[in-house]
RNA sequence: GCCGCGAUGGCGGAACUGGUAGACGCGCGGGACUCAAAAUCCCGUGAUGGCAACAUUGUGAGGGUUCAAGUCCCUCUCGCGGCACCA
C-alpha cells in the first residue's frame, strides 16, 4: 500500500510551482487546444461525472505534451444562472458570495485530481472583466441587426417566474423545475439565429463530430424543402360599396385607386373615389361637408383612406347614424413630426393628432389600421391590425416617385380579398388538397370567418389558446377544429375548398397554415375522417380509403402531373406555380430565433439604453458606449423575481434611470439579463487571451490557437450549447473578430457516470458518491484510472466502488514494481512492454481508455509472472502510465533516480520488431468447428501447417474421407472442409 | 408515432476489415503464507455431461448468406437517447 495522500499533494504542488502545464502563446511547437465544457459551480460540489471527461482529455493533453505539442488545456467557471440565484434567495445571501464559495470548492476539488489545467488562464463568466466582453459581443449582434425586441407568446414557468426558450421546455414542463409552463405575451430580446440556419447546417460538413452529434444538430435545424403556395380566399363583394378617400398625392390618384378599383370591381363591388378638396392645407370641416354631400353611407360601405384622407374620416365616421362595414386606414398620419418634417398649421389646428381609434372602431364592424408596428403613436393595445413598415414606404417617402411598387398594395387588397399562404413539402399533391387549415393563432382567422361562424370559431380559438403545449401536442392526437365558413380557391384546379381552424396546425412552423391533402398525409387523413371531408387520391400505390398513403407512386387525378413520379411531379408543380404566380420553391427550418432575455437578476445585464427621443429606427434602443462597459450588475439586497414578470433590476430605480448616450437626456436601462448560454458561447475564445482588457482576445493569438482540436462534453449539450456557440463564433467571424468560422474541429462526448443502482446520481435519491471521499481514501490516481477503465468513454457507466478497488490494486502493484528491478528481463516482458506502449498510444488517440488500462494491467501481470524487469523498462512503463496516473508515475520515476517531471520526458517509442510474436496460436477447425490449436510461426507456409494439423490426433479424428477444401488464413486459422 | 444507438458469463466490459467468443477487472470457489486475521501470491470459474482427454451447446428471439457470423442481410422483442401533429 503506497501513501497516496502525500504523493498526490507533493506532485500537485510541484506542477503548480513550476508551471509545468502553462501553455505558451506563439511557440514554435505545434499547438494542440483541447477543451472540456467548463463546469457550472453548483453548491453540491464536483459530481463524479466531471472527472471522467476532465481525466480523459487530461490523458490526451499529457501525451500530446510528451509528444512535443504546445498544449492548451484550460478551465473556468460558467457561474451565472438560476440554481445559484435560487439558492442565494433561499438562504438570504448574495449570489456573488455563493458563487465565490462554490468556485473555491470546485477549484480545490479539481486540483486534488491532478488534472493538467493551465490555471493561469482560469476564467469566470460572472467576473465583470469577463462579462464586459459578453456584453460587448452582444452589441456586435445588435449592430449587425441580429438582436431585436419582439412581443411574443413565450413559455412562462409559473414557479421559476422566468421566460423559457422553446428549448428549455421539456415535454411541456420546465426543464429546470419540472413545473407548469403557460403562455404569456412578453417583450423579449431575440437573436436571429435563423438567419444562420443554412450555414450552421452546411458547415457541419467541415468538422469532425461524432455522427450522432452531427445528426442532432441537423435535426434541430430541421431543414425541409418544398413550396410556398398562395390560396386566394374566395370573397364575394357584391353589394358592397367601396369609398376611397383620396387626399394629397397625385401618384395615388393615377395608379393606386384605379388599380384597387379594378381589383374590387372584379369581385362585384362598386367603387367610389372622392378627391378631397385642398389636401395640403386642408380645412377639415370643408372636407367633411364635401364627403357628406357626395356620398351616402350605409352598412355595406367599406371605407379606405390613404394617408391624410384618414384625418377627415377620423372626424367624420364617429358622427354617422349607421355603422359601416369596414374601415381600412392606410398609413394614417398619426405623428405630424414624422410626416415630412414640415409644419402644417392647418392640420395642426383641425386635429390634435391623437387619433381616436376607439371611436372609429365603434362605427365599423371591422377596422384595420395599416401602419408601422414600431410607431409609438399607433396604439398597440387597440384591436387594430398593424402591418410592418408601411408608413415608411407610403407616406414619408412622399418625394420619391411612384410608391406603387407592388409590395404594399397586396397587403391592402388582402384586407378585402385575403390570400392564405401555405408551406408544403408535397407540392405534387396540390390537386388532392381538399380543404385548408389555419392555426388558431393565425391572424387571418378573424378576417375570413363568416358572421354565422364567428361565435363558434372564436370559442374554438379561445379554447386552443388556453391549452398548454402538452395538451396540444401530447396524448390522443384526436383532431379538433372549427369551420370558418370561408372558402379558398385551389390554384391548381380552381376548386372551392373549405378553410378550417384546427390546433393540429402550429403557428410557429411554416406559415401557420396548411393545404390539407388527406389522401397522403396521416394527420390530414384523421382530420378529414373526423369531420367528413373529401379524400382525393392523387398518388397511386396506397388504398386511401383505409389510411393515408405517403409513399412513392405515380400522380393520378392531377391533370398535367398524371403519370409522373413524386420527385418529378414536385418539380413540375413548382415550375407551374412559379410561372402562374401562385407560389414558389422555398426552404423551411424548424430552428426558431433565440429568446435571449431573462427576467432574472443573476445574469449579464443587456447593455442597452432606451431613449424616447433618439434612434427611432431601433425602437429607441441605444448601445451603451464601449468605454462604459461593463454595465455592472448592481449589488443589492433584494433581487427576487417579481410576480409581474419584470426583471428584478427594474425595481432598482437609480440603476435604471440613466442618461441617453446620444442626447444626454433622461433614459432608462434595459433591465432584462442574458441567458446562461451567453457566457458559455464564447469562453473558449477568452482562454486564449484571458487577461486582455483591450479586446476579448487578441487576433494574433486567436489565429495561433483556433480552432479547438478536440472539444468534449456531455450529450445534453450537443444541441443547444453547441449550436449557440457555433452560431456566436460565426457572427464574430463575420464581424472580423475571430479567424475561423467553425470553432470546434472535432467534437466528442462522454457518457454519464451513473450511481451504483444504474440510475442517475441525484441529491434527492442520496445515491451520489463524493469525489472528495474517494480521493481521500483511494487517491486521485485510483479515481482517474477507474473512471477510464469502467467502460467505453462515450457510453454511460454505473459507478462501482468494489470495481474501483481493482484499479487501486493495480496501482499498488505499480508501486511495488521497483522491487523487481533487475539487470535483465524475460523476452516476454520486453515484448509485452512494447505492445503496451503501442496499444496505449493508439487507444489514447482513439479515446479508448478502457482498453488502454486493460493493456497496462496485462503488462503488470506478465511482469509479476517473471518477477523481473530492467530499470529502463520500468521507466518506459512509467512514461506510458503517466497520463493516466501521473502522481504515482512521477513518484516511481523519481525513486528510480530520474530527474525532472515525467511530463517533460518524451513519449516512449515502441520497437516494431518487439510487437510481433515469434510464435502464435493458430486455430484449426474442421467444418468451422475448433478442433485443435497449433503453436506455429506467424508466417508459416500452408504445407507445413497443414501437415502439422493433420498429424493432430483430434483433427485427424474429424478429417475422415475426402477433404473438399482447406482454407488457411495466415496467422489466424486453418479450416478443413470435409 | 418517427429517427438514432444498443442487447455478450453472477456483474462492468473485451473481440482489428467476418477467422480460437468471454481479454482486463469485479465477484465467487479452492489453495499457499499466518497462531489467527488483513494484505499478498497461486489455481479455477459461460452452461451441460465426463476422473480426465474431450464432446455438446452458447453472444436478446426467429430465419438467411458463408468454409466460417457477436460481427453481414431480413423479421421481431426489449432497453436507452433524441424529436414529437414540423405540413
Amino acid at each position: 500500500m503506497y501513501n497516496h495522500s502525500s504523493i498526490d499533494k507533493k506532485w500537485q504542488k510541484r506542477w503548480e510551482d513550476e508551471g509545468v502545464f502553462h501553455a505558451e502563446d506563439f511557440s514554435d511547437k505545434e499547438k494542440f487546444y483541447c477543451l472540456i465544457e467548463f463546469p457550472y459551480p453548483s453548491g453540491s460540489g464536483l459530481h463524479m461525472g466531471h472527472p471522467r471527461s476532465y481525466t480523459a482529455l487530461d490523458i490526451l493533453a499529457r501525451k500530446k505534451r510528451m509528444e512535443g505539442f504546445n498544449v492548451l488545456y484550460p478551465i473556468g467557471w460558467d457561474a451565472f444562472g438560476l440554481p445559484t440565484e435560487n439558492y442565494a434567495i433561499k438562504t438570504g445571501r448574495k449570489p456573488q458570495e455563493v458563487t465565490k464559495e462554490n468556485i473555491d470548492t470546485f477549484r480545490r476539488q479539481l486540483q486534488s485530481l491532478g488534472i493538467s489545467f493551465d490555471w493561469s488562464r482560469e476564467v469566470n463568466t460572472t467576473d465583470p472583466s469577463y462579462y464586459k466582453w459578453t456584453q460587448w459581443q452582444f452589441l456586435e449582434f445588435f449592430k449587425e441587426g441580429l438582436a431585436y425586441k419582439d412581443k411574443m407568446a413565450i413559455n412562462w414557468c409559473v414557479s421559476c417566474k422566468i421566460g423559457l426558450s422553446n428549448e428549455e421546455v421539456v415535454g411541456g414542463a420546465c426543464e429546470r423545475c419540472g413545473g407548469e409552463v403557460e403562455k404569456r405575451d412578453k417583450e423579449q430580446w431575440m437573436i436571429a439565429i435563423t438567419k444562420y440556419a443554412q450555414r450552421l447546417l452546411d458547415d457541419l460538413d467541415t468538422v469532425d463530430y461524432l455522427p450522432k452529434i452531427k445528426k442532432q444538430q441537423q435535426d434541430w435545424i430541421g431543414r425541409s424543402e418544398g413550396a410556398e403556395v398562395d390560396f386566394t380566399v374566395d370573397t364575394d363583394l357584391s353589394g358592397y360599396n367601396i369609398l376611397g378617400l383620396h387626399a394629397f398625392r397625385d401618384d395615388s390618384k393615377e395608379a393606386f385607386w384605379p388599380w384597387l378599383s379594378a381589383e374590387l370591381e372584379g369581385r362585384g363591388a362598386s367603387v367610389t373615389v372622392l378627391d378631397l378638396p385642398n389636401p395640403s392645407e386642408p380645412n377639415i370641416e370643408e372636407q367633411i361637408k364635401f364627403i357628406k354631400e357626395s356620398y351616402t353611407f350605409n352598412e355595406k360601405t367599406i371605407v379606405i383612406t390613404h394617408s391624410l384622407g384618414g384625418v377627415a374620416a377620423m372626424k367624420l365616421l364617429p358622427t354617422l347614424d349607421t355603422p359601416v362595414s369596414h374601415v381600412i386606414m392606410v398609413a394614417p398620419p398619426v405623428n405630424v413630426e414624422l410626416l415630412d418634417g414640415k409644419e402644417r398649421p392647418a392640420l395642426r389646428d383641425c386635429c390634435d393628432w391623437k387619433f381616436d381609434f376607439g371611436a372609429i372602431s365603434k362605427m365599423a364592424k371591422r377596422f384595420t389600421v395599416l401602419a408601422d408596428k414600431n410607431d409609438p403613436a399607433v396604439p398597440q393595445d387597440h384591436p387594430v391590425q398593424i402591418a410592418n413598415n408601411l408608413r415608411g414606404e407610403l407616406v414619408v417617402a412622399e418625394a420619391e416617385v411612384g410608391h406603387f411598387n407592388g409590395k404594399e398594395e397586396p397587403v391592402i387588397l388582402s384586407q378585402l380579398i385575403p390570400s392564405i399562404e401555405v408551406f408544403t413539402t408535397r407540392p405534387d399533391t396540390l390537386f388532392g388538397a381538399t380543404y385548408m387549415v389555419l392555426a388558431p393563432e393565425h391572424p387571418l382567422v378573424s378576417t375570413i370567418v363568416t358572421d354565422d361562424k364567428r361565435a363558434e370559431v372564436e370559442a374554438y380559438v379561445k379554447a386552443a389558446s388556453k391549452k398548454s403545449d402538452i395538451d396540444r401536442g401530447d396524448g390522443t392526437k384526436e383532431k379538433t377544429g372549427a369551420f370558418t365558413g370561408a372558402y379558398a380557391v385551389n390554384p391548381a384546379n380552381g376548386a372551392q375548398i373549405p378553410v378550417w381552424v384546427a390546433d393540429y396546425v402550429m403557428m410557429g412552423y411554416g406559415t401557420g397554415a396548411i393545404m390539407a391533402v388527406p389522401a397522403h398525409d396521416e394527420r390530414d387523413w384523421a382530420f378529414a375522417k373526423a369531420f367528413d371531408l373529401p379524400i382525393v387520391e392523387v398518388v397511386s400505390g396506397g388504398s386511401v380509403d383505409a389510411e393515408a398513403y405517403a409513399g412513392e407512386g405515380l400522380s393520378v387525378n392531377s391533370d398535367f402531373l398524371d403519370g409522373k413520379k413524386v420527385d418529378e411531379a414536385k418539380e413540375e408543380m413548382i415550375a407551374w406555380l412559379e410561372k402562374n404566380g401562385h407560389g414558389k420553391k422555398t426552404v423551411n427550418y424548424k430552428l426558431r430565433d433565440w429568446v435571449f432575455s431573462r427576467q432574472r437578476y443573476w445574469g449579464e445585464p443587456i447593455p442597452l439604453i432606451h431613449c424616447d427621443s433618439c434612434s427611432p429606427e431601433t425602437g429607441g434602443w441605444i448601445p451603451v458606449p464601449e468605454d462604459q462597459l461593463p454595465v455592472e450588475l448592481p449589488e443589492v439586497d433584494q433581487y427576487q423575481p417579481t410576480d409581474d414578470g419584470e426583471s428584478p433590476l427594474s425595481a432598482i430605480t437609480d440603476w435604471v434611470n440613466t442618461e441617453c448616450p446620444t442626447c444626454n437626456g433622461p433614459a432608462k436601462r434595459e433591465t432584462d439579463t442574458m441567458p446562461n448560454w451567453a457566457g458559455s458561447s464564447w469562453y473558449f475564445l477568452r482562454y486564449i487571451d484571458p487577461h486582455n482588457d483591450e479586446a476579448f482576445a487578441d487576433m494574433k493569438k486567436l489565429e495561433y490557437w483556433m480552432p479547438i482540436d478536440l472539444y468534449n462534453g456531455g450529450m445534453e449539450h450537443t444541441v443547444l450549447h453547441l449550436l449557440y456557440s457555433r452560431f456566436w463564433n460565426k457572427v464574430m467571424f463575420d464581424r472580423g473578430h475571430v479567424p475561423v468560422s467553425e470553432p470546434y474541429a472535432r467534437r466528442h462526448s462522454h457518457g454519464l457516470i451513473l450511481a451504483e443502482d444504474g440510475t442517475k446520481m441525484s441529491k434527492s435519491k442520496g445515491n451520489g458518491i463524493d469525489p472528495d471521499e474517494v480521493v481521500d481514501k483511494y487517491g486521485a490516481d485510483t479515481l482517474r484510472m477507474y473512471e477510464m477503465f469502467v467502460g467505453p468513454f462515450e457510453e454511460p457507466a454505473p459507478w462501482n466502488t468494489k470495481g474501483m478497488i481493482g484499479t487501486r490494486r493495480f496501482l499498488d502493484k505499480v508501486a511495488r514494481l521497483p522491487d523487481m528491478v533487475s539487470i535483465s528481463e524475460d523476452k516476454e516482458v520486453t515484448k509485452a512492454l512494447h505492445k503496451t506502449v503501442k496499444k496505449v498510444g493508439e487507444d489514447i488517440e482513439n479515446l479508448r481508455f478502457n482498453t488502454a488500462v486493460a493493456q497496462m494491467m496485462t503488462f503488470i501481470n506478465v511482469v509479476n509472472k517473471h518477477k523481473a524487469l530492467t530499470k529502463e523498462s520500468l521507466l518506459m512503463f512509467m512514461y506510458t502510465l503517466c497520463p493516466f496516473a501521473p502522481h504515482i508515475a512521477n513518484e516511481v520515476a523519481e525513486n528510480l533516480g530520474a530527474t525532472g517531471f515525467v511530463e517533460q520526458q518524451k513519449w516512449p517509442a515502441y520497437d516494431e520488431s518487439q510487437v510481433v510474436d515469434d510464435v502464435i496460436t493458430l486455430a484449426v477447425q474442421v467444418n468451422g468447428k475448433l478442433r485443435a490449436t497449433l503453436e506455429v510461426a506467424p508466417d508459416a507456409p500452408q504445407q507445413e501447417v497443414e501437415a502439422a494439423a493433420r498429424a493432430n490426433e483430434n483433427v485427424a479424428k474429424f478429417v475422415e474421407g475426402e477433404v473438399k477444401k482447406v482454407i488457411y488464413v495466415k496467422g489466424r486459422m486453418m479450416n478443413f472442409v470435409v
